[in-house]
DNA sequence: TGAATACTTGAGCAACTATTCATATATTTC
DNA sequence: GAAATATATGAATAGTTGCTCAAGTATTCA
């Protein structure tokens, strides 16, 4: 049945935020647990304000979730329904 | 396991495809069965081109098929992968 | 208190995207 | 062959996105 637009949007919304290289490795090493946004960065070869302003979309998306400890914050996956769409289109993409 | 830079960026290219609320309203409708442009432009309320532009996509993509028949094309999903990254999204998105 | 550390944020910019509009191609009908 | 129909395509444009760089906020430690 088609699609109403608002529906459509949010849909959109939520493939958008899978839709970015950075943020599915940044995910990728969140499947293994929390870490913090320094090690994320170190992880990834990357800046730490690139890392940053790309888990702020997560946040707001609410697809991570943060943990203040000290000055380091922790990062870890607030939704498995994105992990579950993370691993079928990764089994996709390798044996598809 | 950190994902490596191509396969993330393969990935990426996947959820891109999804990541647009016009093409999953058309992925919406094709899901019924196939349908020719003009009728899938007519649902959506939009361009036989811009629809069209959006096809070109999916179809470079993989995602959907084309037949013609006359001067009528006729799309088709070509992915039950996609069929099923879009229910899940759905799911989530209607009951998340 | 002052310096160092961990992270966030805003501005700016280059690259990308989705649509529109005009035009092109292919097919059918007259 | 000419006109009409169905779709595709290229250029142009407005809007979005992801990074960098510089500056800002917390927190710890000396």
């Amino acid at each position: 049945m088609l699609l109403q637009e608002t529906t459509s949007s949010h849909l959109a919304d939520l493939f958008s935020a899978l839709s970015d290289p950075t943020r599915l490795r940044i995910i990728s090493v969140l499947l293994e647990g929390e870490m913090n946004v320094g090690d994320i960065a170190a992880q990834l070869e990357m800046t730490e304000s690139a890392v940053s302003h790309q888990l702020r979309g997560l946040r707001y998306m609410r697809l991570v979730r943060s943990r203040k400890n000290g000055r380091q914050v922790f990062y870890s996956l607030d939704d498995d329904h994105v992990a579950r769409l993370y691993r079928m289109g990764l089994d996709h993409v390798e044996h598809g």
